[in-house]
DNA sequence: GTCTATATCGCGATAGAC
DNA sequence: GTCTATCGCGATATAGAC
């Protein structure tokens, strides 16, 4: 501890998503969010590149965790089951508790266009992430892509119906009718 | 004729293709853009939303097309087979002609950040078109959003295998091999 | 931490197009 | 005349350099 309280980056989130909620997103700037933090607007700038950027503070364990999920991943499954069974990890695990700060978190993501942006970014990381465990398991590299944006595609749709649906759905339970879902679709 | 050029935007799209090959994209600036297209930065920004949006002009038609393609499509599709039939016929019609100067496009967007997060944005946007045709199709909506994110996912695939492999394969079967790569894996 | 570039946008005036 | 696209000025905030 010290000069420093350690956690910046979690009260510059906080005072973001207060703001945010309510003057709206784009009518709030980065040197409010940093006053109500109690730090300078250039403080803001060192833990975050932009003003987008404070809503994805969590993302930021995303791709590592994944890989540690996966790397935990049973021998034998097929590739698609190994990324499913990462997402299946994941939604077990750490979502249903925190199901109404997701959902507070995304009306303020849908409410404006550049944070929708940022969040197909962080998507794409993801499937990254994923695509690069792909092919340390030996994938072909088309393979590797094209799987690993599917997993985080079924992913996100899954987490949307489970953040609209009633409220006692686990994620995992949707996660797994998505899939079938899209499976059925597509033939 | 008269006072304005009445292609304006195309002016400044190929000035800004000009300058970011030229000088990169993050070392070129609006005034630049639109100096070289014989313009002020403020007409510029009546055109573009941003600095981004100089690269995704074409784009700009794409809803249209994919509601005009898919209005034709035969009767009697599954919904998937509707949603590549649009795509097939986009890949047929006009890619081949213009792998170059898709490719140079693309080497643009690849070298920075900012542009690949607008491509997604891009994407996106045109998954949300083929949504609402599917929607008026009277799909369910759960299903018309999966759908249509699953078509985008295969079609960028696809252009980006397309975009790297020889120059002698047509995009439309690179289409359909990526679609049935995507269905082996995923099973 | 300070300083600065420049992206972005509001406003009012103007000049051709129809 | 009305409409639309352009211009020029100015203000602010983001973002990055030093």
């Amino acid at each position: 501890m010290g000069r420093w309280a350690p956690d910046a980056a979690i009260r510059l989130e906080r005072a973001a998503l207060e703001l945010f909620a309510e003057q709206g997103y784009a009518d709030t700037t980065v040197p409010q969010i940093a006053a109500r933090a109690g730090l300078t607007t250039r403080t803001y700038f060192r833990h975050f590149a932009d003003k987008r950027d404070v809503l994805f503070l969590r993302e930021r364990e995303f791709p590592a965790v994944v890989s540690a999920v996966l790397a935990d991943a049973p021998d034998g499954l097929t590739p698609v089951d190994l990324v499913m069974h990462g997402f299946d990890a994941v939604a077990r695990d750490g979502f249903d508790a925190w199901r109404e700060a997701v959902r507070a978190r995304r009306r303020i993501i849908r409410s404006d266009a550049h944070l929708r942006e940022r969040e197909l970014l962080k998507s794409s990381a993801l499937a990254g992430a994923i695509e690069g465990v792909l092919l340390e398991h030996g994938l072909e590299s088309r393979d590797a892509a094209l799987l690993s944006s599917f997993g985080v595609l079924v992913f996100d749709a899954a987490l949307d119906d489970w953040l609209e649906g009633p409220n006692d759905r686990p994620l995992h339970e949707v996660l797994r009718e998505t899939r079938d879902r899209l499976g059925r679709l597509t033939g």
